[in-house]
RNA sequence: GGAGAGAUGGCAGAGUGGUCGAUUGCGGCGGUCUUGAAAACCGUUGAGGUGUAACAGCCUCCGGGGGUUCGAAUCCCUCUCUCUCCGCCA
């Protein structure tokens, strides 16, 4: 969320910067602008109205201790007006805040200005791209069926215990998916982050604080009978430890990570990409999140993408970096860099993990602050990345790495496997 | 699920209708003293809004919401959470 003050000053930059994302906010700024207004002379006026009623009771407290009981009672008689007169102005105020938030919180964040403009993935510029040939584009055989030639995922059983994208993991597929949650976890915390262990459901609060409500409310797993929401990625958890929080300057930056299962009702793209791995309602990943002083924001975006890199330099397979456009960016991110991982079988490039600063906009929701050098409360900058999503990725690996044999673990993976080969 | 107790400032912990935004202790910050440190002493120390050039001023906040009253941290209702006991249970 924007905050109002920024946006009271500064109108014309916000309208601007948020064509970018190919929002026209013309009309919710104008509205913003005046509710704004009104908010301020009604706060104003009940504010003085309060400050009347607060001495005429001190007034009456006064003469009802010096004994005086007839002036008293003449001097609640001319509350009574008062009374009402600020039961009205409070009902207002109240109708005018919740105005201002509604329409406040239907504001995307503002791209940053690197973002370039763009309605569509096309648009995105791509930033980086590892030095690594693919021999079998084309000729690999999909992961979707090597998973049932070794047994080790089988997806017509999780259709049979839960429905379509819940995949049933077995043996050697199981483990796979268990080392790499351990390696990717063990690499956090040599980056020096905290691991956690978080709930796999939130409140309406903690959704609402990381802007997954209202925005993608029909994207999330609602659980009606507790009004509690599965998470869509562990950053909703982990973002949300420090709502309503003050930060000392010197605790940040603040550094975690968490494995966790990642719930998506995925409404609205059935049919599309759905085969095998590509597209789950269930899936595990491991997520990073940092928050850090709004100067050192990017610097540690920078930071982030580089460690994700460096993850996944380790697989050995082609992969690419890419910088989305303000059409393809999320709506409380001011940036975000893409990573792609190559599947040879299906001759595409696969999302694995996408890395963002979302600068103040979720910290605001969330009042998230810290006590800068000159003790005011600032908000924080928040930032975070998935490091790494598994089903894509062993999607890649296992078409990459398939062979006649078998499919063959890449060596630093055999310590957390305990096997060199699928088969 | 049943019965009871509780929720106050960074922490501990007073306060049961009228200068209470809140006694006090600890912690933090500033100072005096000291060669330096400790101790001691003095001062200071929550958040949000409004407002101001900046101060000041004013308003709100004692778990959340609602109510009673001229006036509520204090009384009433309700929700959430924590603790103790009982039941059930991985």
């Amino acid at each position: 969320m924007l905050s109002i003050n920024f946006i009271r000053e500064n109108i014309e930059f916000v309208k601007e910067r948020l064509l970018i994302k190919n929002f026209d906010a013309e009309k919710i700024l104008s509205d913003i602008i005046k509710v704004d207004k009104k908010r301020r002379e009604t706060q104003k006026e009940l504010d003085d109205n309060l400050s009347k009623a607060n001495s005429l009771a001190r007034e009456i407290g006064d003469l009802f201790k010096a004994g005086e009981k007839e002036e008293a009672e003449k001097a609640k008689e001319k509350t009574s007006q008062l009374k009402s007169q600020n039961k009205d102005l409070q009902k207002e105020l109240e109708s005018l805040k919740k105005e201002q938030e509604n329409l406040l919180i239907q504001l995307p964040n503002i791209p940053h200005k690197l973002v370039p403009a763009g309605k569509s993935e096309e648009n995105n510029e791509i930033v980086y791209e590892a030095d690594i040939a693919c021999e079998t584009a084309g000729k690999a055989m999909p992961h979707w069926e090597l998973a049932t030639k070794y047994d080790i995922i089988d997806f017509d059983l999780g259709s049979k215990i839960t429905g379509s994208g819940f995949p049933l993991y077995k043996g050697k597929g199981a483990i796979l998916q268990r080392a790499l949650i351990k390696f990717f976890l063990d690499k956090a915390m040599e980056a020096g982050y905290t691991e956690y262990l978080v709930p796999l459901m939130v409140n309406k609060d903690s959704a609402f604080g990381t802007g997954q409500l209202p925005d993608k409310d029909g994207q999330m797993y609602h659980i009606v009978a507790d009004n509690l929401f599965a998470i869509p990625t562990s950053e909703v958890p982990l973002t949300n430890i420090f709502r309503d929080v003050i930060l000392k300057e010197e605790e940040l930056p603040v550094k975690c990570t968490a494995y966790s299962t990642c719930f998506r009702r995925e409404a609205g793209s059935h049919g599309k990409d759905v085969r095998g791995l590509n597209r789950l309602h269930q899936f595990d990943k491991v997520e990073i999140v940092q928050i850090v002083k709004p100067e050192e924001s990017y610097k540690v975006l920078d930071e982030m993408v580089d460690y994700v890199k460096s993850l996944l330099s380790f697989f050995k397979m082609p992969f690419r970096i890419s910088r989305l456009c303000g059409g393809d960016l999320g709506f409380a991110a001011a940036m975000t860099y893409d990573f792609e991982v190559f599947s040879p079988a299906q001759n595409k490039w696969l999302e694995i993990s996408s890395v963002s600063n979302f600068e103040s906009f979720q910290a605001n929701r969330m009042k998230l602050r810290y006590k800068n050098d000159k003790g005011a409360n600032t908000f924080a900058h928040t930032l975070n990345g998935s490091a790494l999503a598994l089903p894509r990725l062993i999607a890649a690996l296992m078409e990459n790495y398939q062979s006649e044999k078998g499919i063959i673990i890449p060596e630093f993976l055999i310590p957390y496997t305990g096997f060199e080969i699928i088969d």
